[in-house]
DNA sequence: TTACCGCTGCGACTTAAGTCACTTGCCCGG
DNA sequence: CCGGGCAAGTGACTTAAGTCGCAGCGGTAA
């Protein structure tokens, strides 16, 4: 398969583009560029001129937001088939967050210019964006209303059962899974600090909800920690 | 005026439908219905699903959250000119937020089915469409941004320079102008409760930033209040 | 092997945030 | 003119959140 085609293959079964024709996608193709990136580099900063739109064809991303004291809040982690900076491509403005790795990448990239053309002649293309970016407002609004309304305790709750239902694996002891990376990158998502990741961790086993070994999670009583997170007292 | 021809002129001037040929708003305005809501009313509450569109006229609206414990966490504040639901009508999915007025409204309303047929005709509203939509999101993130950057006394202070740059009149004793709302309304808006709100201001006058006069605030020392915003002790 | 470094677990402490209960003041309608 | 009700001010308290410092552990690169 040469470069050219193994490009367009990826397009194709990216929902942006789903419903192209296979001529239009190749002519998509020719106007897009692959990248890789190792673990942890930084596709752009926030506040950075818009270059164009990242597509991902493996490995994981994070969008985050960074404060001057170094704290850290992800707004979305994204793999495969997802993509990065749709809205900025569209409005013109700076980007709104950083970007960086959290897996090695490979990654498409199309300037801004060349997607532009293209959305002009297929508008279609701009709907699905709508789509896209309306899923990410809808998130954004999910974290907004856990920051405002909930405790650390009942954010990372949360997190534990969608991970437990993502990807734990049911075994003797109870639901298994791994925590997808340090704790101190688990309380960037939960917009907090390593510390009370950690400390809350320990409580959760304490109470004998969770068995905690290293980054191997045993949730032993599902019900009890969904219990948690109706609960306000 | 007809009532008809009425809303055609307000919608002419509504930014989601500027660029519109004068022949095409009127055919859009056929489909629109005016509505009155008085101050304090509930226009549709979260999980709702998706009617239609609104497009303010007059007055003043609300997009919030609300948790469980009767905490409340505003998006946004719409004015004239304004819309909102405008991603609902395009996804399909349960309106994501609740909508309130706060102030006495004239409001015009389009069906979600109507709205639909007319930007298949129309793409470049679309397009439109996404812009608005995207600023709306570079405002959920700054309000993220806050929230998990921030204390309550920084959102306040950020609040207070922004009523004051907007609506602010420079007199004798310094910048004045009046609180939007009370001392509630303004914790809904930075997601906190009325007493820290009330103890922030007060604090606030004790160290002869201010000078509070029940709803109204007069700034005496501007650039000591910008500086809050920037240090973190 | 050793030295180092990043991840983790803790204990002790500080401070922001929120809760509760109550007072005061003001406006509006009867 | 009086009483009810909402808005605001306030003190005392509880608790979540975050900070600091340090110790142990495990891997890896020199």
């Amino acid at each position: 398969m040469t470069e050219h085609s193994s490009v367009a293959a990826s397009l194709a079964s990216v929902p942006l583009f789903s419903g192209l024709s296979p001529d239009e996608v190749r002519m998509l193709a020719a106007h897009f560029i692959r990248k890789r990136y190792g673990h942890g580099e930084l596709l752009f900063s926030e506040g950075d001129p818009c270059r164009g739109l990242y597509i991902i064809e493996s490995g994981k991303l994070r969008i985050f937001k960074s404060s001057p004291n170094g704290r850290e809040q992800v707004l979305a982690v994204e793999g495969p088939g997802g993509s990065v900076a749709e809205l900025p491509v569209f409005d013109g403005g700076p980007y709104p967050a950083s970007v960086s790795t959290i897996e090695d990448c490979q990654i498409l990239f199309v300037s801004r210019q060349d997607l532009h053309n293209f959305c002009l002649q297929h508008p279609e293309v701009a709907l699905k964006m709508l789509a896209v970016v309306g899923a990410r407002l809808r998130r954004l609004v999910g974290i907004i209303e856990e920051l405002s309304f909930t405790t650390v305790r009942q954010r990372l709750v949360a997190a534990l059962v969608r991970l437990a239902q993502a990807k734990g694996k049911q075994t003797d002891r109870g639901i298994e899974f791994e925590l997808s990376g340090t704790h101190q990158e688990m309380a960037h998502q939960l917009g907090t600090v390593r510390e009370l990741v950690s400390r809350n961790l320990m409580r959760l086993q304490a109470e004998g909800l969770l068995d905690v070994e290293a980054r191997n999670i045993v949730v032993l009583d599902m019900p009890g920690l969904s219990a948690l997170l109706e609960a306000n007292p």
